[in-house]
RNA sequence: GUGAUUGUAGCUCAGCUGGUUAGAGCGCUGGUUUGUGGCACCAGAGGUCGCCGGUUCGAACCCGGUCAUUCACCCCA
């Protein structure tokens, strides 16, 4: 057999010692912010039926989804006429699991499942990979982890002030100091939609209108026109296409005459007017957050508040991102439920950090000290040196052979470990180790009680 | 799914209009230093130039195909 060369999945990738260091400097952040509000951790299996998971992410979504072929004999369902019918025939007799494709379906099943034991209002939060059979690129990966922290079983607008908080916390943990959180609500764009007489075309008015700044006015008005919008609904458009973005005051005012004749609208600002005043009345403030009534988000089943956050001036898209839905459990059974919720997008978060330098305090020493020898008989003295350290609660290793002193100090140099206690003939005489601080070069004798105390 | 981009050493890349034994930096191994890492100097290992075919006296370079990569669009974290 031939040898092969090795290779990842596109869209996958491997984390080593120091993008774990990193990454789990990110993902301590999120999860400490999470418990910190009183939520509490889920965990959910790689994969879901298909029969979960399909239909709940639109037309584009299921094409995405990755499915599990059935073990064994996975064609044995599958007649020769089904193969000319088409993928969509084939499909469900050869496969009936997938990988999940977020975290809040796989969460919304669970809710179902167990909501005789839950205690509502149900806070949750959940770490774990999902998977995209998408087209990589940058910022975007067919493997990458979501943080989601939902709360259902409540239409309290606290929870959506305290998402605000926890994203502020969190990014300002992490030392990002230029983002922007936008903020909206679904009702809102359905006023919008109603004002100019497209009612129930929001979704369309938002993705072009999200082009703005990308492509200009007069090519949003053209896309606007394909997507079958009239030129009189277009044109009432304009004011809001001229709102620039102020203060929050300000621009509730002015959607607050601008939807003027649309009940929801107004509900809608109502809301998201709720959520400042509690904001104020939490003692925040309200930096990085803006109001942008044009904020869509794809997910079709948001109904309240929306949420969108942006590093500016980095080169990657959204980092997290999220909103309110009235009816998430209603496609299993359970009509009525309303909750909010949010997801940090670790990865974009990660390239973020990477392209502002700010993962410079991170490091990934492993070991504190390491043990370092010259023969047999020192690598038995040093063998009870370094159990003691390790009973001591002190990161520690031995170099594994008695190699040439020089290589066991390159060793502990590459992996960064601060400090190496040397064991000689002369050391085993007097019982005085060396101690050696790598990063002055100086070194000590001295007993190995004051040595513990030392480190 | 659409449109581009780039494939040369472990990594980042150079290689003039096709012309002998394909180079650099970093990294790696060894030595200067048999009880001392980083720094310096010296030496060395390491490449079917993505793969297949074509043009040519001659191809890393030109042409065709193929695979892979990265980026943008769509959509999204």
């Amino acid at each position: 057999m031939s040898i092969q060369k090795p290779g990842l999945p596109k869209g996958t990738r491997d984390f080593g010692p120091s993008e774990m260091a990193k990454r789990n400097y990110i993902l301590d952040t999120i999860r400490d912010t999470f418990k910190l509000f009183g939520f509490q951790q889920l965990e959910t299996p790689a994969m879901e039926n298909l029969s979960t998971l399909t239909g709940k992410y639109g037309d584009e979504g299921d094409q995405l989804l990755y499915k599990i072929l059935n073990s064994g004999d996975f064609l044995k369902e599958v007649l020769p006429q089904d193969v000319t019918e088409g993928t969509g025939i084939v499909l469900p007799k050869v496969a009936e699991k997938g990988l999940r494709y977020d975290l809040t379906v796989p969460f919304a099943r669970y809710v179902v499942m167990n909501r005789n034991d839950l205690v509502f209002p149900f806070k949750r939060f959940q770490v774990q990979p999902v998977w995209r059979a998408d087209r990589p690129q940058k910022g975007r990966y067919r493997e990458f982890y979501q943080c989601d922290a939902d709360v259902v079983g409540t239409d309290s607008l606290i929870c959506e002030a305290e998402i605000l908080i926890m994203i502020k916390r969190v990014f300002g943990a992490l030392g990002l100091k230029d983002y922007t959180v936008k903020i909206n609500n679904r009702k809102i764009l359905t006023g919008i939609a109603e004002v100019i007489g497209e009612s129930g075309k929001e979704q369309d008015l938002c993705t072009a209108i999200d082009k703005l700044d990308k492509i200009g006015w007069d090519k949003v008005k053209e896309e606007l026109s394909q997507r079958g919008f009239d030129n009189e609904s277009i044109s009432k458009l304009s004011p809001i296409v001229n709102q620039t973005h102020g203060a929050i005051s300000e621009t509730l005012e002015f959607y607050r005459i601008f939807l003027a004749t649309s009940e929801i609208g107004l509900k809608g600002l109502e809301e998201l007017a709720e959520v400042f005043s509690l904001l104020d009345a939490l003692g925040e403030s309200q930096e990085f957050i803006i109001v942008d009534p044009m904020l869509a988000r794809g997910l079709s089943y948001y109904t309240g508040a929306i949420f969108e956050v942006k590093v500016n001036n980095v080169s990657i898209g959204s980092v997290s991102g999220g909103g309110r839905y009235d009816n998430l459990t209603g496609v299993f059974g359970l009509p009525d439920v309303s909750g909010v919720g949010f997801s940090f997008g670790v990865d974009r978060i990660y390239d973020v950090l990477e392209e502002l330098g700010l993962f410079e305090s991170v490091t990934h020493s492993s070991s504190k000290v390491m043990v370092a020898y010259f023969g047999e008989e020192e690598k038995l003295y040093g063998l009870k040196i370094v159990q003691e350290l390790r009973n001591q609660k002190i990161p520690a290793e031995i170099y594994p052979e008695a190699a040439k002193i020089k290589k066991q100090f390159t060793y502990a140099d590459k992996k960064n470990i601060p400090f190496v206690i040397i064991i000689g003939s002369e050391e085993m005489k007097t019982g005085k180790l060396t101690l050696k601080n790598m990063a002055s070069g100086s070194q000590n004798a001295m007993e190995l009680e004051h040595i513990l105390d030392l480190l």
